[in-house]
DNA sequence: GCGGAAGTTTGCGCTCGCGCAAACTGCCCG
DNA sequence: CGGGCAGTTTGCGCGAGCGCAAACTTCCGC
């Protein structure tokens, strides 16, 4: 398997101060692999036997509760770092990554990770940033599921899926991977059902175009003001 | 005002590799306060001036939406760190953190984060285990949210808080500060009403023992049953 | 010891969104 | 090209829990 090319990640937040030399050292320990759509790159509960990130593609992260539902937490883009568990002290993953489209990963030993972070620790700040922004998000999710009806929570969810992952496309802005009104459904705490009758209401009102686990927004700043706008407030 | 007394916080989880002189030349960078009950420690949206490390008391993180309403993120215990904000990367407060009770905190300028960390690359590695912890949290939160009804989310809330900074009573376990039957309101993503006829129905079962801003767990056990029974399962 | 503020309890009606059920449609595979 | 499956749409009825309203209780300051 040959090396990875510096020059695909030198810009990622994860290396930053980090380059030359440093850089190719740390690369050097890991491997990429190749996941076809909709398999598992870990499981939940296995064993935190390596960490990763994200070269192209998509992948979604999801926990399963006792009950056997399954929460989708989040959908990584490229450039981004996942199944962290070593690094924040866990022996095990506490979610499953799923590819959501063909995707390819790089993949390190955790057993590198004290290693690694030892010799440059600007890992341990830039991964610490991106922990921290992800709780970020996790905070915002909590205080939505909170505070907001289901409809205001699904706009909430396209825009951000949008922002993140949106391709522009001939009439807006376009979901650049395979997304189910289920798996929309587990992101914002209700069911498909409801999920499919709001999107309806959307595409009537010309604000969205779907299919087959397909979205575009037509009208991202109605969507916009939905996600934003007072529950009471039309 | 005085040095801090290493003895004091030796034993924390964010001090794990530090000792001696390490650990007395990070203290002798910190200050410390007293934040009387109800006084804020900081403000959301306010500059992220310094870090904290909780020494006694309770402190409250909650958020406020746009509209107002307001969501109960944590309690932080004693010896947990917290508004560490700078640390991930923040400019501001995401949160603001009121005494609920009274509290005495450690404070570190933002300013002497970066030199800190460069120092004592512990510090980041105990942060980075700190936040990931948080981040745990912050996931259970969400699942919870997503899959369980309000009475569930209750029952949960109260066991982790009983687990966090519960006090061996003569018939039971006790919350260890003030809260109201608001503050788990905007905790479980409900209304105090609701609460309140929860812990009603819960007082006449003989599970638990409350009054203005005290809970009593008389049966732990049951109220755990609670929390992880299915819904329909009675 | 009194008055008021803060916190809590309880009642009632209504609505959002779930649960269940069934039909429909685009896609993949044989 | 046809069968079947995965994903989606839609209808209908019901119930958890919210919104509003009002009474009650405990605590604190004066």
């Amino acid at each position: 398997m040959a090396t990875v090319d510096p020059s695909l990640v030198t810009d990622l937040p994860m290396f930053t101060g980090l380059a030359g030399e440093d850089l190719a050292e740390i690369l050097r320990e890991a491997r990429s692999a190749r996941y076809p759509r909709n398999s598992d790159v870990f499981s939940q509960g296995e064993d935190a036997h390596s960490f990763f990130l994200l070269l192209s593609g998509h992948v979604r992260a999801s926990k399963t509760t006792p009950a056997g539902e399954q929460v989708v937490m989040r959908y990584v883009a490229p450039g981004e770092i996942f199944g962290v568990a070593p690094a924040m002290g866990l022996k095990r993953y506490p979610a499953t990554a799923t590819a959501a489209d063909d995707s390819v990963v790089l993949i390190w030993p955790s057993a590198a990770w004290p290693r690694l972070v030892t010799k440059f620790p600007a890992l341990a700040t830039n991964t610490l940033q991106a922990v921290g922004s992800r709780l970020q998000e996790s905070f915002t999710r909590v205080v939505e599921m909170s505070t907001e009806q289901v409809e205001q929570r699904v706009a909430h969810t396209l825009v951000r899926l949008a922002r993140q992952s949106g391709r522009r496309v001939e009439r807006g802005v376009e979901i650049d991977f395979p997304i189910s009104r289920q798996d929309i459904a587990q992101m914002t705490g209700t069911t498909l059902h409801t999920v499919s009758r709001i999107l309806s209401g959307w595409e009537q009102a010309g604000l969205i175009e779907s299919g087959r686990q397909r979205i575009v927004l037509r009208e991202p700043d109605r969507i916009v003001a939905l996600a934003e706008q007072a529950p009471g407030e039309v």
